[in-house]
DNA sequence: CTGTACCGATACGGCCGAGTACCGGTACAG
DNA sequence: CTGTACCGGTACTCGGCCGTATCGGTACAG
């Protein structure tokens, strides 16, 4: 973002500048994440961080001005897409393939959101990483299995419950710790869709 | 909870040792908790809270050891019974008006809730009192109106749906803010009500 | 072989918040 | 009127973390 829009013929020195490897910088997000999950927001430390990787505070600061940019650069690189490659041809399979995924890494994925809820609050920056990595996919995988359903006709165009569906899957699954205080699994979510999801769409 | 069971003559003197009237404790619980919701947990002072009320540090430091002791004071006497004297004879109605009452006040308890939801890992007695003032009150409400439910036949003993009506109430409530950046309103709750909760139970 | 520039380590400045100590004012008891 | 004890205000210590500066080691270029 910063000098990397080079196109000289030196822009193969100027990737050399840092001997940084990407495995490296992987190595870092991924220590900062597991801390955020840990400890929260505010109680990691760039001190804390540089330990566990064995690497410098320098070195972190000569990549990342401040803490919220290294924090939203880790959630950036961390972003993937969900639910990839679901689409058994059946809402209702799709649906519990969804639940079967979400439960796998709904553990670390509802301890960010968690861990960095209220920060975003003080860094625009940091918020909508947040919203791009662990948010927006996931929806936008969802309403596209959802819409596959409504063209094979399996449920009608606007029916009332299709734009509940996003809410109530990732409603549940977050909320599920704080009711009792254990994470939302994959059983868990499977019968969930059968009991509710499925019943409101008024699929069997 | 310290000195409070005195039974000797003296208990008037003892109760008259803190010059705090329930009032002016009041104004500090709830400016502190006006401040957790404003900027986290972890942002909220001592000195920020005193100032707010215009009180002195040592007055709140000579009720309340540390500032967890003080927060968790402060949940616990905001521990109200949620959902009280809902009872309408139909729990299709009675659905409908938790949905209407939890429009009322989600914004305040869902920013507390996510506010403290880091925070109890390093505090066993916050996270106590988060549960008793926030969570248990709430569930056990909404567990009486559907058992009335049950009672009156309209839906069947052991529905599966049953388990999943505090989780997702809760969920989509506590979700929203995520997924759009807008709190739950009482019309958007009440809507789910009728698109979920009600088909997912078998109730028209 | 020599220079360059990055890495890791350490130390430091500055800031801020938890919790403590002290002090004058004042309400109430007797 | 006099003493007691609590309240509010301020100043203080202590510790922690952000971000910066500095220095020796070392890999790579030419």
């Amino acid at each position: 973002m910063t000098s990397q829009a080079a196109d000289g013929p030196d822009m193969v020195a100027a990737s050399r500048r840092s001997k940084i490897t990407p495995e490296r910088e992987r190595e870092f997000f991924d220590a900062v994440l597991e801390q955020i999950r840990e400890c929260g927001y505010d109680s990691v430390t760039m001190d804390g961080v540089a330990a566990s990787t064995r690497c410098s505070k320098s070195t972190l600061y000569r990549q990342w001005k401040t803490k919220p940019q290294f924090v939203a650069a880790a959630l950036r690189a961390n972003r993937r897409v969900r639910f990839v490659g679901i689409d058994n041809g059946s809402l209702a399979e799709d649906l519990r393939e969804v639940a079967r995924a979400a439960g796998d890494w709904s553990r670390k994925d509802t301890k960010l959101l968690q861990a960095l809820g209220h920060a975003v609050h003080s860094d625009a920056e940091l918020a909508q990483a947040l919203r791009e990595a662990l948010v927006e996919p996931e929806i936008a995988a969802l309403q596209d299995i959802l819409r596959r359903g409504v063209e094979r006709g399996e449920v009608a165009e606007g029916h009332p419950a299709l734009d509940y569906v996003p809410a109530m899957m990732f409603g549940v699954l977050r909320v599920r710790p704080v009711l009792t205080g254990e994470y939302a699994d994959a059983d868990y979510l499977v019968r969930f869709v059968e009991a509710v999801a499925l019943p409101a769409l008024g699929l069997t």
